[in-house]
DNA sequence: GATCAATGTGAGATCGATCTCACATCCGGA
DNA sequence: TCCGGATGTGAGATCGATCTCACATTGATC
């Protein structure tokens, strides 16, 4: 069946000497003569000898493999971050195995669970949930490296790089408030999520700064879908004495705010104004253009990996807590309300 | 630092017995007697023992993982596909190892090269390269299944997962010409994907089926980002007596097109038809939306995983070729010529 | 010429799970 | 009562790489 490859053994013969020395002389470690070494060498390359990582990882106790725990492959948002961790990686000769938790508690703790039997070197999360994190202290406490990324937990001690939602959702209502709308609809998702969390205290906050009272009729729940935003949304807008702008959370929802809207005969910006958290390829190619606040999505993949590697190597230092600042881009989505 | 987990020993000295009992008594094969085994589970469950799959890996020769090569991570193509493929083997209990080669035949190589060396039990493979593939001719002559997605590999006998390109390219091309149009653009990425090269059969094939002669200064080549495509698109339609249409080859080049049109002024379909290979959220966001070839995405990834399953489990029958058909959606970037 | 350090090499243990083999023990049937 | 098969258990080998330790050499130094 699977044809075996060459081992250490086979090298050692192949040169004449002991498996010690072949080992010593490929791994240049210890004392050996040179012309055995390169006997050893020459032989290796010969017979094509590839060191057998699980064996290695057997004595070691860790695979040179960090696992990635998205909420979701699928969104473009963790793809990247994806991309930029595996790069960064494979410069270090380590792998990225990916297992998304699909934003389900209960499939992010069997994951875990069974990439903890792996012997996984450590771990890139983006958990499911802000309090229910038992699973993630213990996989820490075990003793693997754990980074968290676009959100946190509590009462957990470990590397962090998330952006500023709250501040981000603040400008992002604040801008919508400088072009006079009051009445500005929310279409969140789950508040299970850190994010959301975040991204709704930045709505509420702004609005009471400016002295504009909370209007629970104003805010929209769905699940981070587009078909779901997409319900959640007509059901908003359905209602008498409707939103004049929308803040949408990421960019599924705006997507799908994008197609609510469009189905109800409502035109952006002038029935009604939006903003979304989130930039995304699709925002520049609608008509008008869509006004977002945008994430440095090139620089937590990239940070995270770097922390990680840090800590794979041994680094010993307090837990680093990196929250980038977002940037609110102007485009066309949002008109000013007196104006309409 | 790594704390370590509980092994086997221990189980065995806590219940008692030897390892080889304890084993058997987890693993429920040979004789063992009902209190004894009893005892094991009882204290295996008490420590909280897990098996090190590691170990496992390093008798049996395999590690539960499935590596899978896609172009790009990134492309929501290959993002859906590698989504699907991780549910899929999730119920066998196997984990997905994602490595991209970012349609670079060097870096494919150096991917595998290092695969290899960790005992992974198979291949999910897009290759970069129709033709040199010698590397992956290798991988598999070692033993590892390997199925084929997307893209097909001369000289290799295993399993594949391919859509119909050329007729797909060729149907988008006769609704073009159905609509009167001769001068038909073609955007497309370098000929050493093998999509690539079978969407431009489709093409040549439809416009000599409809006796028009083929014009090499219609067709533009560039890499595929949308970047490239856009200015590919610009020189394209830059030059006198330009295209009265164009199809693009896959998801990217779309969007490049639309974005390079846009920037001069063309607007779709009053200027140009278009009609793009593979269908992307973005293409019902547009206005007006974009009349695309769809490929049947949701089954690539469940039947590839499905065929290395099936040859994990030992299955030995002769390599299975698959090749879905596509689907020409209609929307409204296409006029008819003479009514422009 | 003796001594000690530097240099070079190999035998064997180790990582954790599993499998083979040998050895008990028990029971029913002759 | 004795025998043979069924049943239950443990010692030790195995997978492949690496590391420790012990043992040789060699050369330099007094």
């Amino acid at each position: 069946m699977t044809q075996k490859g060459i081992t250490l053994k086979e090298v050692a013969a192949a040169a004449n000497v002991s498996r010690a020395t072949a080992a010593r002389a490929l791994n240049s470690y210890g004392y050996v003569g040179d012309e055995t070494a390169l006997r050893v060498l020459e032989a290796a390359e010969r017979l094509g000898y590839r060191a057998n990582l699980v064996a290695q990882a057997l004595r070691s106790g860790q695979l040179p493999i960090v696992g990635f725990v998205p909420g979701d492959i699928q969104n473009p948002f963790f793809a990247r971050i994806a991309h930029d961790i595996e790069v960064e990686l494979r410069k270090h000769r380590h792998n990225l195995l990916i297992a998304s938790s699909e934003e389900n508690v209960e499939q992010e703790k069997e994951l875990l669970e069974s990439l903890r039997s792996l012997s996984i070197r450590g771990f890139i999360l983006a958990p499911t949930s802000a309090t229910d994190s038992q699973h993630i202290v213990q996989l820490a406490n075990e003793g693997a490296p754990v980074v968290l990324i676009d959100r946190v937990v509590k009462d957990l001690q470990c590397d962090s790089v998330v952006v500023d939602n709250e501040g981000g959702a603040r400008e992002a209502v604040d801008y919508l408030i400088a072009n006079d709308h009051e009445r500005i609809g929310l279409l969140r998702d789950e508040s299970r999520i850190f994010t959301a969390q975040e991204r709704l205290a930045g709505y509420q906050n702004s609005l009471r700064s400016h002295g504009i009272a909370l209007d629970e009729s104003l805010i929209s729940v769905s699940r981070s879908t587009v078909e779901h935003a997409v319900e959640a949304t007509i059901r908003l807008f359905s209602r008498r004495n409707r939103p004049t702008a929308l803040f949408t959370v990421d960019s599924l929802m705006t997507q799908g705010a994008l197609l609510g809207l469009r189905s109800m005969g409502l035109s952006i910006p002038h029935d009604v104004s939006l903003v979304g958290f989130d930039d995304f390829n699709l925002a520049t190619f609608t008509d008008p253009q869509i006004t977002v606040v945008a994430q440095p999505i090139s620089e937590i993949g990239p940070l995270a990996a770097k922390f990680l590697l840090e800590r794979l190597a041994g680094k010993k230092i307090a837990p680093r807590h990196i929250r980038f600042p977002t940037r609110l881009i102007v485009r066309g989505s949002v008109a000013q309300f007196n104006r309409r």
